[in-house]
RNA sequence: GGGGGCGUAGCUCAAUUGGUUAGAGCGCUGCCCUGUCACGGCAGAGGUUACGGGUUCGAGCCCCGCCGCUCCCGCCA
């Protein structure tokens, strides 16, 4: 019964030598005086024949009666293929094996669904898949995703273990640090009313770890956030999870541009230039309308506050008086755009406060606009220079404050790239991967219902050195020392150099984002205190591992490089986890329910 | 919390303006078939149209509710 060659195993060089395969009926082609059986293992499948002039009788009977997914051993001899009947769709398409022997080791029920057609497979729904997960992950294209995930992980532990990291388990069981996303609570059987919580991310163990002089730590760490749930977002997902001392933004740029460049070569055989190509937050915003650029196309936003300032058109001229801009782009080749399409994207306009959306669509060598009429020539003249405009080209505008006006067009910008690829006029080739960072971000952002500061990344990142003074003064102004990695417009990850002064972080703390000494002490006391004892300088980053086995899949959704990834609302479909606890559990938690209890 | 899409046979889908007994392909069952690999041929079984109401002479289709899946916004320091 032990096999003796996989599935995918078997050359001519194996012929004449008597071998055992196991694994599962793929596919069976029964010709009557004549049978086919294919069986596929992790690896691969091979051909194997049951010939009646060769076998007893009990033994032919035993392989007609053979279904799909069965699980057999089946030994016979490998042979060459007779003439003209090679699979060459098949890496064993060259022999097949005579069978002497078959050994049903498992029968199984007819499928729910297909695994042995990849076609019709991946049109099943997904709730299904997902409920006979132990099928879905059968088939070859999804198991290929869970071995590719698997090589790119050792990939990541060897690379850091040759550039001199230890890899370093954080806890599971934490406690609460309501400033993040929501999180998960675990109740304290030992101390009725007191509760861990799940980590979000182990970001304080490990700048914790750099003052215990671990100096180089990686972890591929699980981190829970119970936030809504996205293609790209999962309850529970995986992060590298990196921090050093004694470094600059510069040391992790190299080393997180070593790293991608060692997965993409292991994982895809692909090399990827370095170094990547670097983006100002504000030139981000400013070209593309968004902090995580999809640099593959053009379609830049352009300025023209200057342009319209003194226009005789309000909207814009008033947006300008009002301190606002002016910004438009061009979305080359879209002056068909359908009725559908550019309402689509007025209502994308309105959802960031916008009244409306102004375009121009150029059809015909004339400018088909409501607005055009209102432009002079001298600013018609620097919208064609400036935005290059052409026949068949769509000129969307939008005037408002810059953050605002930018990230309409942002947003409108990729919308026009979906629909131009679409249409096959803009075309993306799966094996293009343009990295950048994103660096210089503001360190605060002001949230005007709360009337404070918040930090735009996390409380613990350093401000860039030399605007430290401007903390107190002007906070708008202060530059942070945080760093995102951005490929294809996906945030691959993102990380800073962190404080190392106590006297600094305190300041953040109380000054700048005014949280009570108290709270501060409750919540991050043990932080502060450790920093009191000789705190290198240090900083770190954290990419998603879902995300990035997700792209190098060329899959948009990261439940395909998840085992057993959740739904939109959480559930397990096969386990139907979450589930109710008995009331026992319940009172030794010391907990009670203000709801039915749901059966 | 909000918005969009989907839900018909085991699977993927169809079903004209609301009108006869809800169809097709694949799969499944049986029979036939010695070179198939999407094997082929013949025959057959298989339906609470997600679920609950309503309108109507009549509902897969229209209305209300509800459940599930999915995409997006909010949210994700």
């Amino acid at each position: 019964m032990k096999r003796t060659h996989h599935c995918n195993e078997l050359r001519p060089a194996h012929i004449g030598q008597t071998v055992t395969l196991t694994g599962w009926v793929h596919s069976r082609r029964d010709l009557g005086g004549l049978i086919f059986i294919d069986v596929r293992d992790r690896e691969g499948r091979t051909q194997t024949v049951f010939d009646p002039s060769d076998l007893s009788a009990e033994l032919f009977k035993r392989a007609e009666q053979l279904r799909s997914e069965w699980v057999v051993a089946v030994t016979g001899k490998v042979r060459r293929r007779p003439e003209g009947t090679n699979n060459p769709k098949i890496a064993t398409g060259e022999v097949e094996v005579m069978a002497v022997s078959l050994e049903v080791l498992n029968v199984a029920e007819v499928l729910p669904f297909p695994v042995d057609d990849p076609e019709a497979a991946a049109r099943v729904n997904e709730e299904l898949r997902l409920k006979y997960r132990f099928l879905d992950l059968r088939r070859p294209e999804i198991a290929r995703n869970l071995r590719l995930r698997s090589k790119v992980a050792t990939a990541t532990r060897v690379f850091f273990d040759e550039e001199g990291f230890l890899e370093v388990e954080t806890p599971i069981l934490f406690k609460s640090t309501p400033e993040g996303a929501r999180e998960f609570i675990v109740p304290n059987r030992r101390e009725p009313g007191t509760f861990y919580a799940l980590p979000q991310s182990p970001q304080q163990f490990k700048q914790i770890l750099m003052v215990a002089g671990v100096e180089k730590y990686y972890q591929l760490a699980r981190c829970f956030r119970d936030e809504d749930q996205r293609a790209d977002r999962q309850l529970e997902f995986t992060q590298i999870d990196i921090e050093m001392s004694f470094i600059e933004r510069e040391d992790i740029y190299r080393l997180i541009e070593g790293l991608l460049k060692r997965i993409w070569k292991v994982a895809l055989n692909v090399d990827i230039p370095t170094p990547f190509r670097r983006l100002k937050y504000e030139e981000a915003i400013n070209r593309y309308g968004i902090d995580k650029p999809d640099t593959r196309f053009g379609m830049e936003i352009v300025d023209f506050t200057e342009e319209f300032r003194g226009s005789s058109f309000k909207v814009f001229s008033g947006a300008v008086a009002n301190g606002g801009v002016v910004k438009a782009l061009n979305a080359k080749g879209l002056a068909g755009a359908t009725q559908g399409q550019m309402e689509t994207m007025t209502d994308t306009a309105r959802s960031f406060g916008a009244k409306g959306l102004a375009y121009i669509k150029v059809e015909g060598g004339e400018w088909k606009s409501p607005i055009v009429k209102f432009f002079t020539e001298t600013e018609k003249a620097a919208l064609t220079a400036k935005l290059a405009i052409e026949e068949g080209d769509l000129i969307l505008f939008a005037a408002d404050q810059w953050l605002n006006a930018c990230e309409i067009l942002g947003k409108i910008r990729l919308y026009c790239a979906e629909v131009l690829r679409g249409q096959g006029k803009l075309n993306l080739p799966a094996d293009r991967f343009d990295f950048l960072w994103v660096v210089d971000f503001p360190l605060l952002s002001f949230d005007k219902e709360n009337n404070r500061w918040y930090s735009s990344h996390h409380p613990f990142t350093a401000p860039v050195a030399e605007d430290i003074p401007l903390l107190k003064t002007d906070p708008k102004r202060v530059r942070g020392q945080h760093y995102d990695i951005v490929v294809n417009g996906t945030e691959l990850g993102g990380g800073s150099i962190r404080i190392h002064q106590p006297d600094v972080q305190k300041t953040v703390f109380e000054e700048v984002l005014q949280i009570p000494p108290d709270l501060v002490k409750a919540r991050f006391g043990y932080m502060l205190e450790a920093f009191k004892y000789g705190a290198p300088p240090h900083g770190g980053i954290a990419l998603g591992f879902d995300r990035l086995n997700a792209i190098l899949c060329n899959t948009p959704s990261i439940r395909d490089v998840i085992a057993f990834p959740k739904t939109a609302k959480g559930v397990c479909l096969m386990t139907e986890s979450p589930g109710s606890v008995e009331p026992k559990q319940l009172r030794e938690l010391h907990l009670e329910l203000k709801v039915p209890r749901k059966d």
